[in-house]
DNA sequence: CGGTTCATTCTAACGATGTTAGATTCTGTC
DNA sequence: GACAGAATCTAACATCGTTAGAATGAACCG
C-alpha cells in the first residue's frame, strides 16, 4: 500500500524494461511508465530528463551488460563469440528492448573499460591494428542487433518465422564474419 | 498555381523521400509532408492507408532499386560486393531513409524476382543450400543498412564522425563478410 | 445548358503523445 | 509545530496519426 519504493532513474529504468519485456516498445509511453510505478508521468521528469534519455540508458545498460561479460585473456574466436551469443541472450530475454539496442548507439563511456582488453585479447593471434580491430567489434555488434530486431522488432508479437530459422540465420552471419576475420586478420599460427 | 499534378501514391512517396533527405525523418509527419504537397493531411488517407504504409513504401523503394542492379553472370563476389556498394550509396544519397530501411524489412514481393539470379550467382563459385545463400545475402543488408544507421540515423544533422571514418568501416566490415563468406562456402577455384 | 454521379479534397474533431509551469504534498530538521 | 527542500501532482500546451462527414471538383448524360 506504501507506495513501495520512491522513485530514482534507477528503478524507472527497470519499469522501462518491464514494459520492453511485456507490452513491448509500442506501449512504452511515458504516461503507461508513469503508470506502473503508481505516479504520474510529469514526476518522471524529476529524475529523467526525457524518453529519449530513457532510451540512451536502456542501449547502454544492454552494452554494459556485454561489456561485462569480457574476461582477460581469451582467444579472439571465443571473445568475440561470446560477446554475440550473450548479446543475442540479452535480446532474446528482453525482446522489446531490440528495437532500442538495433537503433540506438550506446555511449562511448560505457566500452571505456572494456576496450584495453578486447584490444589486447585480439592482437594475441590477429595482425591489426586497434582502429580495425574496433571496427571489427562494432560491426558485429550492429550485425547481431540487427538481427535481432528482425527477430524480435515486433514484440511482444512473435517473430514471423520459426525461431529455428534465426538460430540458423544468427548461425551464418556470425560463423561466416567470424571466418572472414580469421582469413582475413589471422596469423599463420591456431590461436 | 494550378496544383501541379493531381496526388496518388507515388507523388506521395515522392514526397516522402524529399522530406527524409532534406528534414529527416524527424520532421515526416502527415501534416509536414501534405504541406509539402499543398494538400491537408487528411487528403493523403485517399490515396495510402496510413504512415506505417508509407514507411514500407520507403523500405521497399529501396530494395528494389538494388534488386534492379543485379546483372546475371556476374561472380557471386562481385555481386555482393556490388550489392553492399550500391545500398551504401542509396543511403548516402538519401540519409534520411537509412532510419526507415535499417528498421523496416523490405516486402517479401519485393525480392521474387531477384531470388532466382542471386542463387544463380551464388551457387557457381560457392558450395551453400539456397537457405544459406539467403541468409547471407539478408546478413549483407542488415549490416550495410545498420553501418548505414550509425552514419546516418541523424541526419540531416552530419555525422558524428568524420566520413572517413564511415568508409573505414564500412570498407572493413564487408570486406571481412565477404572474405569469410569465400573461406567457409568458396570451392577450390577462383571465381 | 442543367443535373447527376463519382472521385477527390476539405474542415473539424478525437484520443494519445512528450513535455513544461506552477501549485501541492510529503519528509526530515531545528 | 514551523520551516525548507525534495518529490509529486494538476493542468495545460503543441503536436501527432487518424477518422467521419461535409464540401468541392470534374465528367458524363439528358
Amino acid at each position: 500500500m506504501s507506495p513501495a519504493a520512491r522513485l530514482d532513474a534507477d528503478s524507472i529504468l527497470g519499469a522501462v524494461f518491464d514494459i520492453l519485456d511485456k507490452e513491448g516498445i509500442a506501449a512504452l509511453s511515458m504516461r503507461t511508465l508513469a503508470a506502473r510505478l503508481d505516479v504520474k508521468a510529469a514526476s518522471l521528469y524529476y529524475h529523467v530528463p526525457n524518453k529519449a534519455a530513457l532510451l540512451q540508458m536502456v542501449a547502454d545498460r544492454i552494452a554494459t551488460q556485454i561489456m561485462a561479460t569480457i574476461t582477460p585473456g581469451r582467444a579472439w574466436r571465443e571473445l568475440l563469440d561470446g560477446i554475440a551469443h550473450d548479446l543475442r541472450d540479452i535480446l532474446r530475454a528482453h525482446p522489446g528492448a531490440a528495437a532500442v539496442a538495433a537503433v540506438q548507439n550506446a555511449s562511448p563511456h560505457v566500452f571505456e573499460e572494456a576496450v584495453p582488453l578486447l584490444l589486447f585479447s585480439m592482437q594475441s593471434g590477429l595482425r591489426l591494428t586497434d582502429d580495425v580491430a574496433l571496427h571489427l567489434v562494432q560491426s558485429l555488434y550492429v550485425l547481431v542487433t540487427g538481427l535481432a530486431l528482425a527477430e524480435f522488432g515486433n514484440a511482444p508479437e512473435p517473430p514471423y518465422a520459426p525461431a529455428a530459422y534465426y538460430d540458423a540465420w544468427f548461425d551464418i552471419a556470425v560463423s561466416t564474419f567470424l571466418d572472414g576475420v580469421q582469413a582475413r586478420y589471422g596469423t599463420g599460427d591456431h590461436d
